[in-house]
DNA sequence: TTTATATCGGACAAAATTCTCTTAATATAA
DNA sequence: TTATATTAAGAGAATTTTGTCCGATATAAA
């Protein structure tokens, strides 16, 4: 469904996130240590978030990562997977042909639009504030 | 969503199909033409089809790829994709948790659960006989 | 029985994705 | 101003996925 890439970048930003919430920036360090995801890696998808302006990096001591308090309810978990996979899940055929096409529709066209559209809603209409939320009363996690 | 893989065995499943329909035995050559996919790797994907008792193969003159027609109407695509991709796609968690558990949810499980059900249905429910209707009456296409 | 034709199977090659290492750039604080 | 802490960036290694090649095997027909 997603790619690592962006399962790391989603976890990530979630945890940015929730410290965000309570004016706290964390450390790249700390990120991969809360997603439990390799270190160097992690530090590329970030790079891809920062230019995507959904967080924000500071460099030098007490540095690190964050995400404006005001932007929390205004981004979507859509939004990153956008910046990371592109929007192939949503748009692409599913069987591999050059476009998805109404006109000249592969066989699981019809069953698809539905199922690429309600993922599409469902993604577009989350918020990073909500899912912070979530996290901060313990309802959900990001590593186990 | 699926691997590329996957997205070849679909096709060249519901190529046979529609031939099958009409006792038409197709060569391996014959089948990559019409789903437009690299001959030697579509063989692989066939030879695990063919494990999966999903497609027969014969060798020698005349042989070739076919499925019996009373199978038809009762293998649907989900069984494919099982065959070539497994269960990952309905079953793991969407961000990589080692196992998708509800009584330690991430947080995407609520919204995905559904998604995978309705998936997993959409798949489950589908049979060849169906498809290759569509796919004889030009309704649908395996290429562009 | 021989020959031609097709898939099977294993080894290999290429490409994409995932992951690491090292150095540079930048901001803070002593 | 200098030392330190942190992210940025680039090169490249490892792994997985995708794709190729060729000989072995099985089948059918001559
Ligand atoms: S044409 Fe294949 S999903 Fe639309
Ligand atoms: S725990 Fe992540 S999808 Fe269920």
């Amino acid at each position: 469904m997603f790619s690592k890439s962006c399962k790391y970048g989603i976890k990530a930003t979630l945890y940015i996130a929730q410290k965000s919430q309570h004016d706290e920036r964390v450390s790249l360090k700390e990120i991969a240590a809360a997603i439990n995801s390799p270190i160097a890696f992690t530090a590329k998808i970030l790079q891809i978030l920062s230019k995507a302006m959904i967080i924000n990096s500071t460099k030098g001591p007490n540095g690190g990562f964050e995400i404006d308090k005001t932007r929390l309810s205004k981004t979507s978990i859509h939004q990153i997977v956008q910046a990371i996979d592109g929007n192939h899940l949503f748009e692409d055929c599913v069987l591999g042909l050059n476009s998805c096409n109404a006109n000249e529709p592969c066989p699981m066209h019809n069953e698809f639009v539905n199922i690429q559209k309600q993922l599409m809603e469902s993604l577009a209409t989350s918020n990073l504030l909500d899912v912070a939320m979530d996290l901060n009363l313990g309802l959900t996690v990001l590593k186990r």
